[in-house]
DNA sequence: GAAGAGCGTGAGAGCGCTCTCCCAATCCTG
DNA sequence: CAGGATTGGGAGAGCGCTCTCACGCTCTTC
C-alpha cells in the first residue's frame, strides 16, 4: 500500500506532472484529450493529493480554527453544536478544516502561533474575554479573525452579532402587548456586550422596569427570581436575558405559588434547548445561530482570501418564538 | 514581515540546519553551549516551525478527526463540549490538532480521503449508524480508527464505552430500594447498543418490569409517558434510559397530578445537563464522558504511533447521582 | 601507542507539490 | 505569406523541513 503521487499519475497519463497538476486544480486551458487521460490516471491510480507538499508552496493550510471557552462557561450552552454545523456547511465543501480550540492554560497563544506558522488560515473567537490580549495581537499581526458577537470595547475587527437590542424591545413588546402592568427584568452580567444591549434594548421600551442582575447562568436565575420576588412581589412579567436563567427562575415562581404564565408571563432569550426543556415551555428571543456561524466562516474565508479586505460587522435580526410562558 | 526559516535560525546561531533541527525537536545529543546558541537564536527571530514541510517529511498530519452526526441528531445532545473538551486535553499537550466534522453528504468519505492522504492521522468516530460502511473501511484499510461506544456488530476496532448494563442496574437497584413496587422503565432504540444494553441490564435486575420504548428524545419520552400511565396507572417507579426522554415524561407525571418522586421516582441515564433543567433534579446514571473521550484520544493516539497495536476496548464505570426525582 | 568505539556535527538528499518560466505550435492580421 | 500574438505543455526550481550518512573528534582498551 504505497502512496501515488502526482508524478505517477503523470506518468499514467502519459504527461507532465505540471499538466496533471493542472488538471488536479481544475486550471483552464488544458486540452480536452489530456484532462480526460489524466482524469482516468487519478482514479485508476486512486490518486489523492498530498495536502502537506500543497500547503508547504501554496502557504495556505485549507483549516481554520473555532476558539471556545472551556468547558465550564461551555457548560449547558446550547450554541456549540450549532455553531460547529454553520462554520462546516461553509466551511467542508472548500476542502477546508474546522480544528476546535478550547480555551485552557496557553490555548489563544497556541492558536496565534498557529496562524503565525501557517497551520491555521484564521480563527473565529467565540466568547471572547474582554481582557484577552489575543484579538488585538491578531489584529495588529494583520491575520484573519472572526468575532462571534461585538467586542466590549470598539475595535477595528470584522464580527458577526444578533442585535441584541431590537431582540430585547421584542421581548418587551411581547409583554406590554399581554395584560403585564408590573414588569421586570433578569439581566446578564453587565461587562458582557450582549448583557448590556439586552437591558437597554428593554428598558428603552419599559423605562420603569425593574432590573435585577443574573450572570446568565442557571444559578443565578434562581437567585434573581428569589430576589425579584421579595423586592417586587406583584410582578406579573418577567424579561430574563437568558434561556438558562428562565429555567432556573421559572420553578422559584412555581414553587411560590404563581402560575406561568397566568400569573407571571416569562420570556426569555437564546431559544436554546433549555427553552424547551422548561415547563412551561418558554417563550423566547431567536438567534440564528447556525446562519450566523456560517456568515462567519464566509466573512473568515473572505479576509483569507482577500487579505486587505476592509472589516466590518453583519448584524442579523432576532425574532420572537412564542410558546408557553409568556 | 517575512518568514523566518530554520536556516535563518541556524545562520543566527553559528550552526548547520541539521542541529538547529535537533533543538527545535527536543533531540538528543547536542552539546550545550550550542543548543543555547540555537534557542537564544529562535527566541531572538521568533521562529516557528512551518508544520506543513515537517509534515511533508514526517508523513505526520498531527491531526485528528472527531466524526459527529449531524446537528439534528446531535440537537440537545449535551456531549458535544464535554468530548471536545476531553480530547482536547489529551492532544493539545502535544501539538495535536482536533479537527470537526459534521456528518452529511460526503463528509466519511471525505475523512476517509483525509485520512489516506495524511491530512489526518485518525479519527474518532461518534454515534455511528450501524449501516455505515466507513468505519469497516477504515479497519480494512489499517487506519487509525476509535469509536466512541460499543459497534452493534462485533467487530475488530478499538471502542470507548460505559459499562451501560450495570448502569442500568444501578437505576434498578435504586428503584428497588426506594419503596417501589410497580416498575416500569422507558427504553432508547432497540437498534442502538446503549439502547438494547440499558433495557438488559434493567431487565436483569426487574424482570417483571413494564416496558414501553421509546428512541432518546425528548419528544418520545413523552409519549412513552402517556402510554405508560395509560396501561400501568398504578406505577410508582419509572427506569428512563435518557435524561432527555425523562425531561420530557415528567411533566406529563406532573400534569396527571402525580408527585415526583412521592408517587412515582424517576431516575434517568447519562446526567446530561437535561437532569438540571428537570423538575425536580434527576436522579440520574452518570456516563464520564469527559475522561471517555480523553481515553479516545489517548487510544487513537496508540494506534497512530505504534501502528500494528492490538485492538481493544475500554469499558468505564458507571455511577449513580442522586438528586430529587428518585 | 595504535586500533576500535562512541559521539556530536554538517552536508545534502529528498518529501510531493505548485508555479514560473520558456519553447513550440497554432492562430490571426495586414 | 511573413510577422506577431496567443495558447498549451514541459522542464525545473524551489517551498521548509527531517533524517541518513559520513566525517572528525575524543575517549577507551589491550
Amino acid at each position: 500500500m504505497k502512496r501515488v503521487t502526482l508524478e505517477e499519475v503523470a506518468r499514467v497519463a502519459g504527461v507532465s506532472r505540471a499538466t496533471a497538476s493542472r488538471v488536479v486544480n481544475g486550471a483552464s486551458s488544458v486540452d480536452e484529450s489530456l484532462r480526460h487521460a489524466v482524469q482516468r490516471a487519478i482514479s485508476s491510480t486512486g490518486y489523492l493529493p498530498n495536502i502537506a507538499a500543497r500547503s508547504l508552496v501554496t502557504r495556505r493550510a485549507d483549516a481554520i480554527g473555532l476558539l471556545l471557552p472551556d468547558e465550564r462557561r461551555m457548560d449547558g450552552d446550547p450554541h456549540l453544536a450549532s455553531v460547529v454545523s454553520g462554520v462546516t456547511r461553509v466551511v467542508r465543501p472548500l476542502g477546508v478544516h474546522l480544528v476546535l480550540m478550547m480555551t485552557g492554560p496557553g490555548t489563544r497563544e497556541r492558536a496565534l502561533s498557529d496562524l503565525r506558522c501557517g497551520r491555521l488560515d484564521g480563527v473565529i473567537l467565540v466568547h471572547t474575554d474582554p481582557a484577552d490580549p489575543v484579538p488585538g495581537q491578531l489584529i495588529a499581526a494583520g491575520l484573519p479573525v472572526v468575532l462571534a458577537g461585538r467586542p466590549l470595547e470598539p475595535m477595528p475587527i470584522t464580527y458577526v452579532d444578533v442585535d441584541q437590542t431590537a431582540g430585547a424591545a421584542l421581548a418587551a413588546r411581547r409583554l406590554k402587548s399581554s395584560r403585564c402592568t408590573r414588569i421586570a427584568t433578569i439581566t446578564g452580567p453587565q461587562d458582557t456586550p450582549a448583557g448590556q444591549d439586552r437591558l437597554a434594548g428593554f428598558l428603552a421600551e419599559v423605562p420603569d422596569a425593574v432590573v435585577v442582575h443574573g450572570d446568565f447562568t442557571r444559578q443565578s436565575g434562581v437567585a434573581a427570581m428569589e430576589e425579584l420576588l421579595r423586592c417586587c412581589p406583584d410582578v406579573d412579567g418577567v424579561f430574563i436575558a437568558s434561556d438558562l436563567m428562565a429555567n432556573g427562575a421559572i420553578p422559584v415562581l412555581h414553587r411560590s405559588g404563581r402560575k406561568v404564565p397566568d400569573d407571571v408571563a416569562v420570556v426569555g432569550f437564546d431559544d436554546s434547548s433549555a427553552a424547551l426543556t422548561s415547563e412551561p415551555e418558554l417563550t423566547t428571543v431567536r438567534q440564528p445561530i447556525t446562519d450566523m456561524a456560517a456568515e462567519m466562516a464566509r466573512q473568515l474565508l473572505r479576509q483569507i482570501t482577500e487579505p486587505r479586505s476592509p472589516t466590518m460587522s453583519v448584524i442579523f435580526e432576532p425574532s420572537l418564538v412564542v410558546r408557553d410562558s409568556g
